[in-house]
DNA sequence: CTGAAAGCGCTTACAG
DNA sequence: CTGAAAGCGCTTACAG
C-alpha cells in the first residue's frame, strides 16, 4: 500500500533491467533504435517498479514543459465568470488531449511590472500562453509579438498590434442581434455597453450596432448608449439610467449577457414587462441564458470550442507547424423569448 | 526590444560579477552568508541582465516545485461551473499571494486508471492537490490518506476515510433553510436534491432537511424527495415530477441554486408565481441567485472564502506546520424574494 | 543495437 | 565570507 519513500529513479530501472541509463531513457522516449527485447525487459521493470519519470528532470534537459498557461485579467473572482469558464473548459480539454497541463495565471500588476509575461516563459515554466480577456491597458502584450514566445489571445483581437488570435466574429453577430431588433420595429434601442474603447471586440459590437441601426434608417443617438462594466449589477444601473434618460425605449441591445440579466432584474423592478414593455437582446450565450425568465435572446458565441481551437492552434504555434494563427469563428443569434419574436416556446424564430 | 536566443544562467551572473556560481546562488536564496557589498553587486548584474533563474532546475535541486493541483470531476464544462469558479479563484488568488502556481486537472478516467494522482506528486509537479467535488466513486482518494502526498478536500469531507479537508457546515445550512420554510406555514415541502448517496455534502443536506421537517411534527413522504442531478435542466424536469405527483406542494427546497433557478423556469412555464403559488429556496448563493427573477433565498456559502482557506492550510501541510486539517466554515441562510418571507425589496427579512 | 560521458541549470553540504 | 564539487534525474550527441 505505502511505497517506500524514495521514488525511483531511471537509474534504479537501468540496473535492475541490467543496461545503461541511456537504453532506459531511449524506451522511454520510444527510440526505436532499442531492439524489441530489451526494450520489452525495460518496460517490464518500469511497470514491476510502478517507475514515474521526474517531468522536472525532463523539463530540464528538454527545455520545455509541455505545460501552457490560461491568463486572465485582473477581475472580482475571475475564474468564476462563466464567459471565462467556459473557454478554460475547452482550452483544458483539448490540452489534455494533447498532453499538455494548464497553468492558472492573472494579469495583476505584479505580473506586468515584473514581467512574469516574459518570466513564465523564461523560467521555463510553459510553453505557451493563451490571454482570454485582454484589454487596451495590457500594453505588454506588445512585447509578444515576435514570435519567439508563444502566445495568443483568445476570442478577442488586436488592431494595433500582430498578434495570434482566435475570435468569434463579433461584428457579425451583432449586427444580426440589431438587425433583428429593427425588423422586430423598434425605433428607440438602448445600448448597455462594456469596455468600448478598451476592449477591440466591445469596440466592435458598438460599431456594428451603431451600422445596423443607421443603416435602417434610425439616426444615433448618444443618450441612448450608456455603460454597464459587464457585471450584473452595471446592467441594472445602466437600464434603470437609460429608462431615465430615454423613457421612450422599447428594445436594449446588452453587449453581453451578465449585463443583460441584470437590465432584465431591473425592468422587473420598475414594473415592466420584458419583452412586452421593452424587449432585450444579449450577446455570448452564457448557459443561464436559457434559464433566465424570459429566456434571454443573445448572440451566441461557441466560447468553448473557440477554446478548444485556440489550444490546437497554440500546440502547433510551439511546434513551429504555423507562424501566425489569425482565425474568425462564425457566430449567430439565438432567439428565445426576451426579444418578443417568439410567442411560444418551441416555435422557431420568424427571421422575416 | 528583442532579447538574444540564449537566456542567461547562473554561470553569466557569476562571471560578470567575478564571484563563484555558488555565491550567486546563495544570494538568490537570500542567505545572509553573504556580505552585502558583494550581494550588492551580484543583485545589480542580475537586475542588469534581466537573469530569470529556472524554475525546472531549482525544482530538480529542491525536489518541489511550488505548484498545486486543482482537482475536480469530470462534468460537462466543469470550469464553468461557478460553484467551482468561486473556490477556485479563492485559491488562486491566496495561492498567488504565497508564490504557489495552479495547475488544473480533471478527474477523468484516465486519471484514474493510470494514476495520475500519484504521478502529478511522484513526477514531482506538484507539492500538493485540492479536490473540489469529490464523489463516492472517486475511491482512489483511499491511496492519499497516509499524509505522503499533501492532499486535501474542498468542501468536502469523507466519513469513509482519513482525509484533510475544509467544509461549510452544511448540516446547519440546510437546517435553517428548512426550518425557515415551516415557520412560513409551509407543510408540503418538496426536496430537488442531486448527489444524494453520492457526495457526503448532498447526504448531509438531505438529512438535515429531513430532520427540520420532522422536528416540526411533519411526517417524512418519499414522493416529495426527487433527484435534479445539480443542474438547471434537472432542476427543471424535476420540478416537473413533483408537481405532477404532488400538486399540493407549496413549496421547494433545492439542494444547489443551480436546480433551484431550473425549477424557478420551470414554474413559470406552468402559469405558476413563485413565491406566491410556491415559494422556493436553494443553496450555494451563488452570483447569480440574486439576480434571479424572483431574487433567490438561498444557503450562502462562502466558497471563495473556503478555497483561500483550503489553499492556505493545503501550504503549511505541505511545509509540516500542520499534520491534519478538518475545519468546519459557518454558513447561513440569506433570504431574499424566492421564499415570499419578504415583501418588498430592501427590507429585512422576519426571522419570526 | 548499446553504453560512457557531457550537459540541462540550479542547490547544498563541505572545505577553507 | 566565499568557492569547488557533487548532486538533483533526466536526454542526447558521440563512440563503438
Amino acid at each position: 500500500m505505502n511505497e517506500s519513500k524514495r521514488r525511483y529513479t531511471i537509474k534504479d530501472i537501468a540496473e535492475q533491467s541490467s543496461v545503461s541509463l541511456s537504453t532506459v531513457s531511449l524506451v522511454l522516449n520510444d527510440n526505436p533504435r532499442i531492439s524489441q527485447t530489451t526494450r520489452a525487459r525495460v518496460l517490464k521493470t518500469i511497470e514491476r517498479l510502478g517507475y514515474q519519470p521526474n517531468r522536472m528532470a525532463r523539463a530540464l534537459a528538454w527545455r520545455h514543459t509541455r505545460t501552457l498557461a490560461i491568463l486572465v485579467p485582473q477581475l472580482r473572482h475571475a475564474f468564476a465568470d462563466v464567459y471565462f469558464g467556459e473557454i478554460v473548459s475547452g482550452i483544458y480539454d483539448r490540452a489534455s488531449g494533447l498532453g499538455y497541463k494548464i497553468l492558472l495565471e492573472v494579469a495583476r500588476n505584479e505580473f506586468i511590472d515584473n514581467k512574469e509575461y516574459h518570466q513564465l516563459y523564461d523560467q521555463k515554466f510553459v510553453d505557451g500562453m493563451l490571454f482570454i480577456g485582454a484589454n487596451s491597458r495590457h500594453r505588454f502584450v506588445s512585447e509578444l509579438t515576435d514570435g519567439s514566445r508563444p502566445f495568443m489571445l483568445v476570442n478577442n483581437y488586436s488592431k494595433e498590434f500582430d498578434l495570434n488570435y482566435v475570435v468569434s466574429n463579433y461584428r457579425y453577430g451583432a449586427w444580426q442581434a440589431a438587425q433583428h431588433l429593427v425588423r422586430l420595429g423598434h425605433k428607440r434601442i438602448g445600448f448597455i455597453g462594456g469596455g468600448v474603447g478598451e476592449i477591440q471586440t466591445s469596440q466592435d459590437i458598438l460599431d456594428a450596432f451603431k451600422e445596423a441601426i443607421e443603416d435602417s434608417g434610425i439616426g444615433p443617438d448618444p443618450n441612448l448608449i450608456v455603460d454597464g462594466w459587464l457585471t450584473e449589477e452595471g446592467g441594472m444601473k445602466a437600464a434603470e439610467e437609460l429608462l431615465r434618460r430615454n423613457p421612450d425605449v422599447t428594445a436594449i441591445f446588452s453587449l453581453n449577457d451578465r449585463m443583460a440579466l441584470g437590465a432584465i432584474k431591473k425592468l422587473n423592478e420598475l414594473g415592466l414587462r420584458v419583452p412586452q414593455d421593452v424587449a432585450v437582446v444579449g450577446f455570448d450565450d452564457i448557459p443561464q441564458a436559457s434559464f433566465a425568465i424570459p429566456g434571454l435572446t443573445t448572440v451566441h458565441q461557441p466560447l468553448y470550442e473557440i477554446g478548444k481551437l485556440a489550444c490546437e492552434r497554440m500546440v502547433e504555434l510551439i511546434h513551429g507547424k504555423v507562424s501566425r494563427v489569425q482565425e474568425v469563428m462564425p457566430i449567430y443569434l439565438t432567439v428565445r423569448e426576451s426579444c418578443g419574436a417568439r410567442l411560444k416556446d418551441g416555435v422557431a424564430a420568424p427571421t422575416i
